[in-house]
DNA sequence: GCAATATAGTTGACTAGGAAACTAATTCTG
DNA sequence: CAGAATTAGTTTCCTAGTCAACTATATTGC
């Protein structure tokens, strides 16, 4: 007779759970924004380069966890939409100063009014303690791992 | 003078927190399953089709909540890996029938484990009112908007 | 019962990202 | 100070999805 094995349903980790309540988070968000014509990917990176004087692409593949390739091309969507602009570093050429447009500064405010908006519909409705709760838990486990990056996708 | 707006930080988000911790998640898993030589996506599928008959790759696709294109593809692979048959419905025969190969059938419980394992990894220190309070609440947002199909990335 | 319509699955064009090979600029070292 | 090693960015190839056009089968409605 073959052996009983136990075999767990998708439902039963909790891990199926968030990533469900993040799949339909981060949806609902690029609707948002790819009404405004970015991606979110392009909205991180607007975010990361606001209030900033420049900001070289190694360091936002370092901080967003994202290959350098990745942050290349980007940066080149962006300029196409002239989000940002892309110069040579005066004292060490290989570094690029990426620095937001007007444009791009003037698109920051709005795509920040609609990540409030996209978080307040999904988490409004939450008791405050039931926030806080969820709050310090996920920020409990990026700690406890020893997490670094911006999450993206 | 210039109008003082507020621009909220990505980490002011509720939903910045839940998708990096859900990514983190995800992607351990995704090491995990692949030193096996599947997917994310493929296991998901593979438990699908565990303790069935036979499923047709439209009913995946609602369920999973992917295009049938997706599961064309991923179908593809599972048959090139011979984790699954494929073969035209007897009644109708647009329809298809997926079936779990031995060494699919065999595959899933070992799968299965990783799923736990991983999950316990990031979860398993949590209080056991916390892991509850988190499970109410991702559940209670899944309700609430009436959601439907199975995370898959 | 046959044409119109609907449904299941496939395919090709496209997108976004990762990996790794590549180029250009700088720094290190002997 | 010249050649080696390092670093920043780009590019090519690959993967895994979507979307939309397409094929094949089944159903519907004169």
């Amino acid at each position: 007779m073959r052996k009983a094995r136990h075999v767990s349903n998708l439902e039963d980790h909790l891990g199926y759970w968030i990533r469900y309540v993040s799949n339909q988070v981060s949806h609902a968000f690029s609707l948002k924004v790819e009404a405004r014509g970015v991606t979110v990917a392009e909205w991180v990176i607007l975010r990361e380069l606001y209030g900033r004087d420049s900001v070289a692409p190694s360091a936002l593949a370092d901080r967003l966890g994202m290959t350098r390739g990745a942050i290349s091309k980007l940066a080149d969507r962006l300029q196409a939409k002239t989000l940002v602009t892309r110069t040579a570093g005066k004292a060490d050429r290989r570094y690029q100063e990426l620095v937001l447009t007007a444009a791009g500064r003037a698109l920051v405010p709005e795509l920040s009014d609609l990540a409030d908006q996209n978080d307040a519909e999904f988490f409004g409705n939450l008791k405050s303690a039931d926030r806080a709760t969820l709050e310090r838990i996920m920020q409990e486990i990026v700690r406890r791992r020893g997490l670094r990056t911006v999450p993206i996708d």
